[in-house]
DNA sequence: TTTAGCACTCTCTTCTCTAGAGTGCTAAAC
DNA sequence: GTTTAGCACTCTAGAGAAGAGAGTGCTAAA
């Protein structure tokens, strides 16, 4: 899309008041609160044109122009000034993860509260399956003679154990070729390697006709599927409600509902690039119940497994520069933390769009 | 408050209709709708007196009558009729509870889902901090010469164990030590009995100038602290804007608010009983943004230190007869899951108010 | 190419009016 | 004494009318 500079300026000034009064912007704004020392009736032609081009829309024929999604992405791709925080906004996201990284396990969806509450749109943390893990070492802890403790440890240095009771009894030499059987069977297999032939082989192995191996094998799978499933975490919802596009009850409870099914949320598009971002305008969503929505993602990294993604919805209409930004620097900050090993969040940094 | 059998009726017809319309309910209604043989002017003169009494109120002048909070406590406690869960009712909960409870540790937010699909209103639900835990018995799993597998036992039979890697490294012997140390001094110790005081006495005891013992106490520590720390789940939030009360977006979204804070929902009251249930309606609540809807509390026993409360959140003029029933026919199901054993849910019975 | 002027269009708000529902009171009926 | 019919009265919700305001598109002049 080729467009004169004068024309990228008022749809520039269009979008961005758009954004700011969420009222359809006419030409005499556009007029006054630029400074491109034109009068409205030459802002007036130029609109019409960029109307002609569906940049532009109408509500009706004798209101303001309001951007189209056409409109949105062309600002989002080129017009888009980068939003820099200032250095308490950033100190603001500091000390908000910085308080609510307590523990790792909550933390997607303590970083999906920080995000919602920085935007004041809902937001979802998705945590994405890792990679397909394997049990690197199985310990045997004897406890008493019907319990026995399972420790196995992953491959990325997790460990999982369980307490297990076995009624036809086990002893220290039961559990010592338990030890070599697990240890030389089922290591470095993932969760589809062990199968019911290997598991009855390994019965068969250990001379075991209770059962004790495929119980303990059926643990090792338990762990292997539970790791890191796919999850989803939806923060903010009650933000949906401060924003006049779904002062409609029908459409907020229609996005409302969408939100709050987690297969959906796990179906939305991700960044193209690893450390990209991806900006998804109205009808440009897939999901019915967001064409008139648009979605900010981004996706994170905490190393060891841990990965996913970030986004914000809020209406088309929303701040994408400034929205987008402080989704940038969330995920680069988690990233410093967790990677870098340091426990405090990121300095102050450029963010680029 | 007693009342004439008449105007008990007249009550109960009011709150009746009230709740399935969701409109001031007129003397015309109540006659026709009612098989009293009264005619409207009979009733109109009962709910002029009902009114005066506080029982009833009037929006304006000419329009019916609502319930008035003291209206919905009287129907609540004494007119309110068993709703005798039907056989589909009792199997679509049965159905719903066997699908979804599949891992425990989610067992709780799942059930909240339920409760806030089969009732149509949010639903929260509660864990409680158990009682204080201790741990039992501490193993020690030799990886390499850096690092070391934990291993904690609790007094509930469940195991947590962690990789921990210790610089100054580590030998069979130190780990031999270790074990006799942890398990003579930390074993049966509540959180708050593992003081600093304890931790320097078994440094010195195990000999440990390299902060070892003190980095496993801390894991121990921690262990202690997280086992089922109070924890809240909601569900359902969008159902609230299903309700005429919540057409109005602000004050669907001061309740959607509330909601959202877990610490709040962590601040509902409780039944009174144990086994009982609490309905708390409108200005009952001390909260400021619940003085106009309603909750229904019951708690919840899983056995094994896991219990809490279910609660779901409506209009006042919600149907307490059905959601009481369904809540209670899911406590009760809960509970015979996971204290009898058998892995189904009860078969259908009869339920109390 | 830009601007001023002007008629035109459409929405939003305000006001008025009416239909309808429901009440409370009085007097008659049971 | 209780119940009912009748009726005037009150209040709301909704429909329609009117006017203000904002913004447009077109034309003609600068």
């Amino acid at each position: 899309m080729d467009l004169s500079d004068r024309k990228k300026k008022i749809l520039r000034a269009v979008v961005e008041n758009y954004i700011n009064t969420a009222e359809p912007v006419g030409s005499k704004t556009i007029a006054k609160e630029t400074d491109m020392g034109l009068s409205s009736a030459t802002i007036r032609n130029e609109m019409a044109e960029l109307t002609r081009l569906g940049i532009l829309e109408q509500p009706h024929t004798s209101a303001g122009r309001v951007p189209s999604p056409l409109g949105y992405r062309i600002y989002v791709n080129e017009l888009m000034r980068e939003y820099r925080l200032s250095v308490e906004e950033a100190q603001e996201i500091n000390n908000a993860l910085r308080q609510r990284i307590a523990q790792l396990d909550e933390i997607i969806s303590e970083v999906g509260n920080v995000l919602s509450e920085l935007t004041n749109y809902p937001a979802y943390a998705l945590s994405k399956p890792a990679h397909k893990q394997t049990i690197v070492r199985f310990d045997f802890i004897y406890v008493d003679a019907n319990t026995v403790i399972v420790v196995a440890m992953l491959d990325n240095n997790t460990v999982k154990s369980k307490l297990m009771y076995f009624p036809t009894g086990i002893d220290e030499p039961l559990l010592k070729k338990l030890s070599n059987v697990f240890n030389s069977t089922f290591t470095g297999l993932t969760e589809d390697e062990i199968d019911s032939a290997l598991i009855s082989a390994a019965e068969r192995g250990a001379n075991d006709p209770n059962g004790i191996v495929s119980a303990i094998a059926g643990f090792a799978i338990n762990i292997l599927s539970e790791i890191t499933p796919a999850k989803a975490y939806l923060s903010g919802t009650s933000h949906i409600l401060d924003h006049p596009e779904y002062r409609d009850v029908d459409k907020a409870k229609e996005l409302l509902s969408y939100l709050s099914n987690d297969e959906e949320l796990l179906k939305l598009p991700e960044p193209a690039r690893e450390d990209g971002m991806r900006i998804i305008i109205g009808p440009e969503n897939l999901a019915e119940q967001l064409r008139e929505s648009s979605v900010i993602v981004a996706s994170y990294d905490l190393g060891n497994e841990m990965h996913g993604l970030l986004g914000v919805v809020g209406p088309t209409r929303m701040d994408y520069a400034k929205i987008a930004a402080r989704l940038e620097y969330i995920t680069k900050g988690l990233k410093r933390i967790f990677s870098g090993g340091n426990k405090h969040p990121p300095h102050i940094e450029e963010p680029s769009k």
